[in-house]
DNA sequence: CTGAAAGCGCTAACAC
DNA sequence: GTGTTAGCGCTTTCAG
């Protein structure tokens, strides 16, 4: 391995010298400066990442905890992330937890381990203990996609109760009336504001009977839960999935059943991953912007870390309804 | 900070038998142990990666480069790689390139200087000067997917030529004369295999007269491969895309264009993709073990961080056709 | 401008 | 068994 040493000896110049030209600051003259770069260049060298980090607190490194990295949702708001972090000269360790709360807080702990300069936390769940593993840590935190309550984190979200309102009313709109809505997970902020938006559309109608199927954002349980629901002859004349995921698993169930999508059942979706605009018939949903997310959340970081100082903004995104053949515009 | 030096205080120890209790080894008084055990929790002490990294040159952190993450068959890969990784210990840095070389580049120098120790490759291409500055890099290295002709370098990937002749025989298989390739980006030995696959499969039967159009994997070049290939009034009755993402992209122009699927074009993708079998009509492919590929790749790093000897090995995974809608078996 | 030297938090000889 | 100490490669005072 090649070290400051080595340039510095090659050049024939001091370690600090060397420093200060590795590290592009003023105080050399040219023609020392020439000299350092020419070893540089001759000795192939790298400063040693780990040295640096130890010495001047700060490893470059942000830390990223998603739930879900086959949902394709996410991937893109990992791209978000990782196009902010690379222009600012950051890298990303990535933490795919997969819905478990054990690998949750064992990224948590890593994290700090590694010394990130920041995280970026999607949490599965409403877990207090991860939670309060994620508070006590004293990096920069932001939080993506899901409201912690009362915690004052920095946070980048759509505004799930009125995408989700939007989403209903569409149906209601459209002359449906028992719309069967499946949950994400019940303890995500997230989720619980899509019910709700959900429960304000059919309230403006004057509906109170509600229809709700618990997922959790997969497109198996989307599958599982509409082959429950056919299974209890439940009646229905709409479906809307609190993800797209789980609303194409619904769909291919309806399909299956030879259920006329959207004659006899409409279907809206969330997210507008890829695919709901490739399924047949394509997937009426509600648009989030995955990779802006990702983006502003890192931002949101940087800024911290720049700044020294802890933010608690909440940058609030507006969700947007966009409609195809799961159930065409009636109105 | 809480550091080991404080620990060590507060159990009244030295240094050193902070750091033998710490890292779980042998030759501390069960007495002394308890002391610092309590002292770390109550401290809620975390060593120092960095630190550790520095000392024994061991960062505990892989690097992977992949050329997509939009694209759903890398997800899995991560997630494969993932799931290695922290079983092992290791966390990772993940580098999203969007087929970039420049990128590329970046990250392969950003992997030395963050001391990874091991790197996971999938290049966007062949581009030479990437892969030179890749095997120039000391530590473990493994590829997926890709080979690297020549370089003895331990790679992951499955048999892209058996893949591409099983699909493209079985469209012969169902009468289909007039096959359109899209391949996927023209230098990447993967695609050039796949092409080879197609090219054998139509020599046995008696067929030379090709019919190739270029795409880069993107699901967007499928449909633009296609519109072009419709304008040409290029004639041809089945369709072979060098992956899921662009026979899927195909098949949404071929509907748009009121051409029937399978009736009047057969087609087939690669990957299998879960919405691969979402689609209408769901897409014949060749599954690809995405997620064991990461998985495996991992091991490979693993075994050579942990002998310290440089493999070559090649795991050579097989290709599996997986018959659906698209081009329903007629043999 | 340039160089000597301290020290980041940790591990691992090496003494006792 | 336990403690002392020398670095790992780097940045950063502080003298000169």
């Amino acid at each position: 391995m090649v070290t400051i040493k080595d340039v510095a000896k090659k050049a024939g110049v001091s370690i600090s010298t060397a420093s200060l030209v590795i590290n592009n600051k003023a105080g050399v003259s040219e023609r020392l400066r020439a000299k350092v770069l020419a070893a540089i260049e001759e000795l192939d060298y790298r400063p040693n990442g780990m040295a640096r980090a130890l010495k001047s607190k700060k490893s470059k490194v942000l830390g990223l905890i998603i739930p879900d990295i086959v949902n394709p949702f996410f991937p893109l708001v990992v791209r978000g992330v990782e196009a902010a972090a690379l222009r600012y000269g950051y890298s990303l360790i990535l933490g795919n937890t997969d819905g478990k709360l054990e690998e949750e807080a064992r990224y948590l702990e890593l994290f700090v381990e590694k010394c990130v300069d920041g995280i970026i936390f999607i949490p599965a769940s409403n877990f207090k203990k991860n939670i309060r593993t994620f508070l006590r840590i004293e990096s920069p935190k932001v939080v993506i996609d899901r409201a912690l309550e009362g915690t004052g984190l920095p946070t980048v979200m759509t505004d799930n109760i009125t995408g989700a309102y939007l989403a209903t009313r569409h149906l209601l709109a459209n002359g449906r009336r028992r719309i069967l809505f499946i949950s994400g997970p019940q303890d995500l902020q997230a989720s619980q504001d899509r019910y709700k938006g959900y429960k304000k559309a059919l309230g403006e109608f004057g509906l109170d009977e509600e229809l709700v199927l618990n997922g959790d954002y997969t497109f198996d349980s989307g599958k599982r839960v509409m082959e429950q629901a056919l299974k209890e002859k439940l009646c229905f004349d709409a479906v809307f999935g609190a993800n797209d995921l789980m609303a194409l698993g619904a769909m291919v169930v309806l399909s299956e059943n030879k259920i006329k999508i959207p004659e006899d059942v409409e279907v809206v979706g969330y997210d507008n991953i890829l695919f709901s605009s490739l399924s047949k018939p394509t997937l009426t949903t509600v648009e989030q912007p995955a990779y802006q997310m990702g983006y502003e959340a890192t931002r949101l970081i940087l800024r911290q870390i720049y700044s020294k100082k802890e933010l608690s903004e909440c940058k609030l995104l507006e969700p947007k309804l966009i409609v195809r053949e799961s159930s065409p515009q009636q109105y």
